[in-house]
DNA sequence: CTGAAAGCGCTTACAG
DNA sequence: CTGAAAGCGCTTACAG
């Protein structure tokens, strides 16, 4: 590939006059500027923006991790931190983890190690260590859906976990139900153990306890739209019928949940928008050299469809 | 953040010996080993994987670039080829165009940038310039679902759409329908093309012509499993009932079709086997310095399932 | 306005 | 086995 000194010579001067007219930073005469211009039409010229990073020291890339590509919520917080990084002139780094340790070191590490300017993380294991590796290399970090940090220096967009459990137990009890439980993947992701808490409080104001799905549970709020899903499929298969036999409520709104084969009962929310507040966030910080810290929480109403009804008499 | 020199000041040896002992590549005694070891573990070095992308002349990254990442079916393309590229110590560089021509131009020009090995590519517009952009850098590249390439130089891994085809249009008009139609997205997408292609040569072999939804069609085969969910949710709320009145046909089998909810007759395909498949043809590609010059066809059988059945009468 | 020089953090022959 | 030196392709003071 063509370097910076191919076009100087081609342009007969120095490659920090190349430079200059590149950057557009200092100031070139019209003549030069135009030889510049042209030899770089003609050999092609595209900057190598390793050496660039090498000399910045910034890579102008995000890390984005995520547990699952597949979960739309997911894609559509990674689609949209991608696109947000993009118009900054950033390149997303994207790896997915299943919520697995091992995987979420490693993208930690991948990350120091490509100098990753910031990182984005849709959602990590309970007690993982890859905010911590991170922010002690002094990469800023948001992560969605967290809950209140035990690192000051982390960045958190939050759903609001506490008001959407209290709407969904609330809008269950209102119909009768009164045996709820709540179920979360068995891969345990920070934010499902946050809505179980959140679930189970706003159960316990109601005098309630938890119960399970196999002890008889008239209603079910899940972790997220796509467990929801899967739920109903699985009830379903069983010959059980939703809602008239069980209630099921999902949480994140996917598109799919308005579908009118689905018409699942959920919490919206909205995963393009924390994607690209999350980058600004990040980014800014980034810029500025310091950390994000600073937590923020979105509106997250529940969305009532046809997945819920009045528990079986 | 530490570097090669700090490591090598601290261990009482020159930077090159501390390279030699991270490489592994020359010989290195014992004693200076573990000093050096320890001086690493004592300093938490990471090595700057963009000045050694710089000098080796290779980013170890590849470029991957989707249409929709909130479409299953990529999603699962790009978390086959990323984990698959991530085992091989390669990083993802991951975009979506929503098949755009000026976004698929971006890309390529931020792959150039920044010196990707490889770059896969799940989905492209009609005549799209991002392969030939990337091919004449030489970076290898490979498309999923492209038909036959114009370009020798491009990998291909393609499903079986001719075959696809044929098998739904068979399936079809051995329920007794005659009026078939076939839906893509407004964005002309290469491979949607090349399915209207094959569907129309499969219809023509019946002395069939197509015949557009509005028109009447009884049955209606789409570009994916997404644009089939979406028109299925489209005729169910004009109060057409689906297979009733008018029978649909995916593409892809992603994960949704099979639930109870939606039995989407489809064209299986293994969007994460062809993912990683794409890594392996495009890194070797790129390790061996040649393109990929290679096409290969997936398998794309017809899975039957309740969203098709006799025309009404 | 333009160019020579140093340096970003590595790797890799090449001497010793 | 170990180290000094050159170089990957840029950017940025600093002279002129």
């Amino acid at each position: 590939m063509t370097t910076l000194v191919d076009v100087a010579r081609r342009a007969g001067v120095s490659k920090s006059t190349v430079s200059n007219v590149i950057r557009g930073s200092i100031p070139v005469s019209q003549d030069v500027r135009d030889r510049v211009q042209r030899a770089i039409a003609d050999t092609r010229y595209h900057p190598n923006a390793i050496a660039r990073s090498l000399k910045e020291r910034s890579s102008t890339a995000i890390g984005i991790v995520v547990p699952d590509l597949t979960n739309p919520f997911y894609a559509e917080l990674a689609a949209g931190a991608e696109r947000a990084a993009n118009a900054l002139g950033y390149a997303a780094l994207i790896t997915h983890t299943d919520c697995a340790a091992p995987n979420e070191s490693e993208a930690a590490h991948a990350f120091i190690e490509r100098r990753v300017d910031a990182v984005i993380v849709g959602g990590i294991s309970l007690g993982s260590t890859l905010p911590s590796m991170l922010l002690d290399r002094d990469i800023p970090v948001v992560v969605a859906s967290f809950g209140e940090p035990d690192d000051p220096r982390l960045g958190v967009i939050d759903p609001d976990d506490p008001g959407a459990m209290e709407a969904i137990v609330a809008h269950l009890y209102d119909l009768g139900h009164r045996r709820l439980g709540f179920v979360s993947h068995h891969l345990r992701e920070q934010s499902g153990e946050r809505r179980r808490l959140g679930f189970e409080a706003a159960l316990e104001r109601r005098g309630l306890a938890p119960v399970k799905l196999e002890e008889g549970a008239t209603a079910i709020a899940c972790h997220n739209d796509m467990l929801a899903i899967a739920i109903i499929d699985r009830l379903e298969r069983q010959g059980l019928r939703v809602p008239e036999d069980v209630s099921v409520v999902g949480y994140d709104d996917i598109p799919l949940a308005a579908h009118r084969r689905m018409k699942l009962t959920t919490v919206r929310s909205d995963a393009v928008e924390m994607g690209r507040r999350a980058v600004e966030l990040s980014v800014n910080a980034a810029r500025a050299g310091r950390h994000v810290a600073h937590r923020e929480i979105q509106p997250s109403p529940l969305v009532v469809r046809s997945t819920t009804g009045r528990p079986p008499t």
